[in-house]
DNA sequence: GAAGTTATTCAAAGCGCTTTGGAATTGATT
DNA sequence: AATCAATTCCAAAGCGCTTTGAATAACTTC
């Protein structure tokens, strides 16, 4: 079924029938009715490709997934995130198009989305300091929105990020007023924005107390469970261990936390944690009472506000940048408590 | 740039830059050559949208991630899985088109797929017995592979599965052997497929060992860790607790964990556990040896499987569907040992 | 009742590509 | 030199839609 089909079946034009169903004023009320009731009935829609060829909007945005070429590691965040965005698209009639690349073509991909004009808009996942797709979109004029930030990018840009510098400042601040005065930081890797500024925060509250840092008690790497146990294992080997720990993501807790029972202590008690929570919904953070006292924000909402943000710059068709910035809840949980005598 | 202007700069017509760059015989070799450098210095790609219009293909996938509307809960495989069809994708220049939607409105969208010409195929997503997508997607007439199997769907159709049935069984008897005799089944939602298969699987191991299920420890709810959790804490206050968990998935078995430790029992001595791994990227099960002893298929894999018999069919555009069943490995880890006396 | 509006419909062009059905050129064959 | 077959190229149609510019019909207004 096409438009020239339905509109031989109505015995109107072809114009007539496209305005009709894309509520165009010019169109008589009782004439509209039968031609969307006609549509309805015969199944019809407008073929895709041929609208946003006709239209030369393509109504669809696109997500690059970078695999990482190193680690071939899927970001946990990224179904939730997804999720997210893609309700904002169906509800505005938006498909979205996702290209999983090895980071090292992410700028082909990049380049080609422009020449074959298949999206309207991207979103720009993990940016790094520094990050090359920023001015490389800039130079394209393709619209976009970055998830995160780009520290040392001097021009400005869309993004939608998370406070994370404030959110492990106060966590370590939180920590500090509990008493704890050798706290260990578990990041992710160290060349993504957002770890670099969660330990920007941590270090910060520890010149406001006037603490030195340990650099044995930082870690850092690929965000996995893994990595949680053996870091935890090494930093509680050390001659005096840390207290507190502040883990960058559910799963790497979720090492902490077992390396921490095989050591037989006690968290809450003998030591403490706070995690950043994305809200995964497949990781709930414990039910009523949360595991772990947590900074948390969702990141399924992350992508509603990135998808509405770039639907509403398509739609405004201007160039000014917007910015969202979130600040995280800190909610108690289980897993802190007063520094052990 | 497009075509016209590229042809135009050439000095040639459409027809023949658009031969050469699509690698028909009819134009000279010499030319091909001076169209394909132009093409490049110009940065030439062809507008995807006009190019599917003419072709009648639209080089894109379509995956319709459903939401469940009860728990809103995003499955966590499904990044890898999208991950590894992405690879095949991007070989294949296919694009990757993503719906999420509430599983209330899926038929609608695979309608509006169709009708709206978006996709040249798409991937079905977590079935369920007597699956409705299956005969409406055979009436769209649209090639479409299912990752798993519908139970009780009386036609056929090409799908990629995992042996779940034969798996259960197998870690079931593996734990018999062990000396264990009342295992508990920790179990994700038995209106899906794969659980249903995977509680056949446990049965069946007891029905051969004449070991009669005891419904008190076999549990079945969303896959979290919180559900992990609770069930564990519920079984291991039983008169007579189980000595052996068979879990569904990394992330359950975690919180199954939880409360082994808890309980203070020693896993693989007091309590053995076998998992089922999806070799999540994310979330790989410990590094040379093995956490838990687990039952393996890589969700990675079957995305890469997936995808390519989709393309298969879309090719050779016969209507002969295809299988292929995938068999875990029984990986040994730390998580099992005898049977305590 | 003529002129001017307004409401309603339509034919045709155009979006950027592929592809059909020639046409022109060249080389080989008789 | 005439014929035939490749080879190489092209003009134009068509994919299914939107949109421009006009035409027609129906109402007002004076």
């Amino acid at each position: 079924m096409n438009l020239k089909k339905l509109s031989k079946i109505l015995g109107l034009s072809q114009t007539t029938v496209s305005r009709a169903l894309n509520d165009y004023p010019e169109v008589n009320e009782a004439t509209r009715e039968r031609v969307k009731a006609a549509a309805i009935t015969h199944n019809y829609r407008a073929n895709t490709r041929a609208k946003s060829l006709a239209t030369g909007r393509s109504m669809a945005i696109g997500h690059v997934i970078p695999i990482s070429t190193r680690h071939e590691i899927v970001n946990p965040i990224f179904a939730d995130f997804i999720a997210g965005a893609g309700e904002i698209y169906s509800r505005n009639n938006h498909d979205m198009l996702l290209s999983v690349v090895p980071d090292i073509d992410e700028e082909r991909i990049y380049r080609e989305l422009a020449a074959k004009a298949s999206v309207d808009g991207v979103i720009v996942h993990g940016p790094r300091p520094n990050d090359p797709r920023i001015p490389l979109l800039q130079s394209l004029n393709i619209p976009f929105v970055v998830h995160g930030r780009a520290s040392d990018e001097d021009t400005d840009y869309s993004w939608v990020d998370v406070n994370n510098r404030r959110s492990f400042e106060r966590a370590a601040n939180f920590l500090f007023d509990l008493g704890h005065t050798r706290l260990a930081l578990i990041n992710g890797l160290e060349f993504m924005d957002f770890a670099r500024r969660r330990k920007e925060g941590f270090l910060a509250a520890h010149v406001a107390r006037g603490v030195a840092p340990d650099p044995a008690l930082m870690a850092s790497d690929e965000m996995t469970e893994h990595f949680g146990f053996t870091a935890t294992q090494a930093m509680l080997a050390e001659p005096t261990p840390p207290t507190a720990f502040i883990v960058s993501s559910m799963i790497m807790a979720i090492g902490v936390r077992r390396a921490i029972s095989d050591a037989r202590l006690k968290i809450g008690r003998d030591i403490s944690i706070i995690i950043h929570d994305d809200a995964l919904s497949y990781l709930p953070n414990g039910a009523e009472i949360p595991i772990f006292t947590a900074t948390k924000s969702s990141v399924h909402e992350a992508g509603k506000l990135c998808a509405q943000m770039l639907l509403d710059i398509i739609d405004a068709g201007d160039k000014t940048p917007r910015h969202t910035l979130l600040e995280t809840d800190l909610t108690l949980g289980e897993s802190t408590g007063p520094a052990p005598k």
